[in-house]
DNA sequence: GAATCGTGGAC
DNA sequence: TGTCCAAGATT
């Protein structure tokens, strides 16, 4: 055991497993000729931020669908991309999204670039979504470097040294690793590795077909790797919201929140801020009008990235309509279901509506 | 460099 | 129930 590793015994396997995907061009259309859509490559490169395969199909179906083409994303309006986005997280990354499909569709043309230098220079494209793009749209060598290809290069190479610190040598490993030949199809099958063979728990070690120069493997530490950096503890913030309901139809009073920041440009019900050190005693202060604000039995729980929260919620039935208030509108039925509405906030009007 | 920024599933 | 973490980018 213990040769050295290369990119063949990979491409072999990935030729055989490859993970079928709505985005991906399969290995044996790659050789028939088939050209990847750069626009579908960078609409789900995108998506799959942060995010996983099975979240991210279904939305990438429903945004194909709505914008077949870039000139079609960037002709959409800005609530109609955040409420087809709604749900999915990160929703700065809608919000580039729709800015980089505008520059795409009128500063060049319609066509992404092909280059990482091209591609970094738009908005919501990093490091690794430029280097995926340039490889598996454009077959340019690139050295793409995510989640699973710190984990499957820090075990193929024993690298003990933990995240992030280890960054630059697991990109140097990966730039040595890629080939000329096929580094998109290299990229996604070291992706498919860490995601279905070398996972993060209890790896699949006798399936690999990197088994024999994974030094890792052969010092029983692969399991172990790669080390990480301790995370800080989330702290729990607090807060109200209040779903006022129109009874005549069960319209919801919703309003739209600041552009950017937390959730930003989505909508949400109107409610306090969320703080650690929140003063009940103030709650109805920030009801968006009087009203017989009844408290709902049991709290909301949500986790966002760094912070826990908790959020206390009021209904209130209203049975005249009343003036809507800046930047408020009532919604309801499917009109409400379709709204740029966070899951945090669907699950505070669900429990309102209960 | 460290913080910020969502969500759902696996264990 | 709590923690981890998933095809990261931005500031």
């Amino acid at each position: 055991m213990n040769s050295i590793p290369t990119s063949s015994p990979l491409l072999d396997w990935y030729d055989k497993h490859a993970r079928s995907l709505p985005w991906r061009t399969s290995p044996e259309d790659r050789r028939l000729g088939v050209i990847p859509d750069a626009y579908q490559v960078w609409l789900s490169e995108v998506m799959l931020q942060q995010t996983t395969v099975a979240t991210v199909k279904d939305y990438y179906v429903k945004f194909l669908s709505l914008w077949p083409k870039v000139e079609d994303l960037a002709g959409a309006s800005d609530e109609d991309v955040m409420k087809a986005w709604a749900g999915l997280g990160y929703y700065s990354r809608a919000r580039n999204l729709k800015k980089c499909a505008e520059m795409v569709a009128q500063e060049l043309g319609g066509r992404f670039p092909e280059t990482e230098d091209g591609l970094r220079a738009l908005p919501g494209i990093g490091p690794y979504t430029a280097a995926a793009i340039s490889a598996i749209a454009f077959n340019r060598k690139a050295a793409v470097v995510d989640g699973n290809v710190e984990r499957v290069l820090s075990r193929l190479y024993e690298i003990t040294t933990p995240l992030p610190d280890s960054k630059p040598d697991i990109r140097t490993a990966m730039e040595q690793l890629t080939p000329e030949d096929r580094p998109g199809d290299f990229a996604q099958a070291v992706m498919d590795l860490g995601a279905t063979i070398c996972t993060p728990k209890r790896p699949a070690c006798v399936l690999c077909p990197w088994v024999d120069p994974c030094t890792a493997r052969a010092s029983g530490l692969a399991d172990s790797l790669p080390r990480k950096a301790p995370k800080k503890a989330k702290p729990t913030r607090h807060g109200v919201a209040f779903v006022a309901i129109r009874q005549s139809d069960n319209a919801v009073l919703l309003r739209r929140r600041p552009p950017k920041g937390l959730l930003g440009g989505m909508s949400e019900v109107p409610g306090s801020i969320w703080s650690e050190d929140f003063d009940f005693t103030t709650a109805l202060q920030h009801a968006p009008f009087p009203a017989n604000w009844q408290r709902r039995t049991g709290i909301v729980k949500h986790t966002f990235t760094h912070f826990h929260l908790e959020v206390t919620v009021f209904r209130g039935l209203l049975s005249d309509s009343l003036a809507v208030l800046d930047e408020s509108w009532w919604s309801s039925g499917d009109d409400l279901a379709g709204e740029a509405l966070p899951t945090i906030m669907r699950k505070i009007v669900t429990a309102g509506l209960d």
